[in-house]
DNA sequence: AACGGATCCAACCGCCCACGC
DNA sequence: AGCGTGGGCGGTTGGATCCGT
């Protein structure tokens, strides 16, 4: 497999960026985009090789990155993923908004690993060391317990890295619907090849006069008919069109969020829970305007290869709630979940659940001045 | 003040994978 | 199928800074 020429080979620059070399790069990006790392230098004007400019964009430069101390929350997140996710670094800093890979890398380097050692864990395995921390029952069946616990936890974490994922590439996708010039890339049919997703899409013109819009829709193809009656998905995520939506209400061009729907043979409104794309303005006459339309309802795949609507039902705040959710219910959850999980799984182990991360946590938050050990 | 060890963290290195040809 | 390339990821390095003696 090839490798890419270093940079002391082609006699570029290594080392630390001086000022002027980030204000070229950052200068270069505002204006037009990464596109291809190994091209950018050149271009940009810079002798550094593309590997070193995209270091130095996504670990530095980038504008939406949160610089300087980690707050108690974001240690607590940092040693909890740690436990289930080892030292899979871009994977703990998808839970953590603004904060790089390398940065949480360095963090737990520096700060965290030696603060669990310092209090009997093992950085690795967050176990205690010899065994007499956090034991009640014993230090080998407590050792098993959080052993399984920690399997478990892994694999729901996996789950929530995958969902935390996809409701990226979807917050992605509506910022298309709302600029697509700033995302060329995240058309519905690109999208949902590059994930388990499909879409359900109806394609009509209407107008809009006042406030409201209403009208008939016509669908310029035909479609597939799904077992529940509703229309046009295809398995390969390409958007079909249906003839099902007739009347579209409240709903205001440009935006997306909920909009109205009415199907053909059902008498009562309902939401789209997904989001409206017009397309064009047609034509306006008086203070009536004509839109040509593309409705686009996300389906997210769920057990037994059942498809459900991928929206935030009744959410008017859609782009914050897919950007915190994960993280946030991830951590709220973490004694909650006790509580609230299948009782069937056993309140017992729920409850060692809670306390493995309460007794991890409580050393944690403790100052240096409250413990002993520091 | 000077020195040396400890700590921090930006940057680099090397490996891996996906993708296009 | 094999190769070249781009890019992501985790591990490591080394210069700068801090801090204790």
């Amino acid at each position: 497999m090839g490798r890419s020429v270093c940079c002391d080979k082609m006699g570029l620059k290594k080392g630390p960026w001086t000022p002027e070399e980030d204000q070229k790069l950052l200068a270069y990006i505002e204006e037009n985009g990464h596109g291809s790392w190994r091209a950018l230098p050149s271009k940009a004007g810079l002798q550094r090789c593309g590997k070193s400019c995209r270091l130095r964009w996504t670990n530095y430069l980038r504008p939406d990155i949160k610089r300087g101390k980690f707050s108690l929350q974001e240690e607590q997140t940092i040693i909890q993923l740690h436990a289930l996710l080892g030292n899979r670094w871009s994977a703990i800093a998808t839970h953590l908004p603004k904060r790089t890979d390398n940065e949480i890398k360095n963090y737990w380097n520096t700060h965290l690993k030696k603060r669990l050692a310092r209090m009997g864990l093992d950085p690795v395995t967050h176990k205690p060391k010899n065994g007499t921390l956090l034991s009640s029952n014993g230090p080998s069946k407590n050792a098993a317990k959080l052993s399984h616990m920690a399997q478990w936890e892994s694999a729901r974490l996996e789950a929530e890295a995958r969902l935390a994922r996809e409701s990226k590439i979807r917050l992605n996708y509506f910022k298309h619907q709302l600029n697509p010039s700033l995302s060329p890339d995240l058309s519905p049919t690109k999208v949902a090849e590059s994930t388990q997703m499909k879409f359900k899409s109806w394609t009509g013109s209407f107008s809009k006069s006042s406030d409201a819009i209403s009208g008939d829709l016509e669908s310029p193809t035909s479609t597939p008919t799904l077992s529940d009656g509703t229309q046009g998905v295809t398995s390969s995520g390409v958007p079909q069109h249906s003839k099902q939506l007739i009347e579209v209400k409240d709903a205001t061009p440009g935006s997306p969020d909920l909009a109205l729907i009415k199907q053909e043979g059902v008498n009562e409104w309902k939401g789209l829970e997904g989001t409206i794309d017009f397309e064009e303005i047609k034509e306006g006459i008086g203070n009536k305007v004509s839109f040509t339309a593309s409705f686009h309802e996300i389906m997210v795949p769920g057990l037994e290869g059942q498809w459900y609507p991928g929206a935030v039902p009744g959410s008017h705040n859609m782009e914050s709630q897919m950007e915190e959710g994960f993280s946030g219910q991830l951590l709220n959850n973490s004694g909650d979940r006790s509580l609230s999980d299948n009782e069937d799984a056993g309140r017992g182990s729920c409850e060692d659940n809670k306390n493995y991360w309460n007794s991890i946590l409580n050393f944690v938050n403790s100052s240096p001045s409250e413990s002993p050990m520091f």
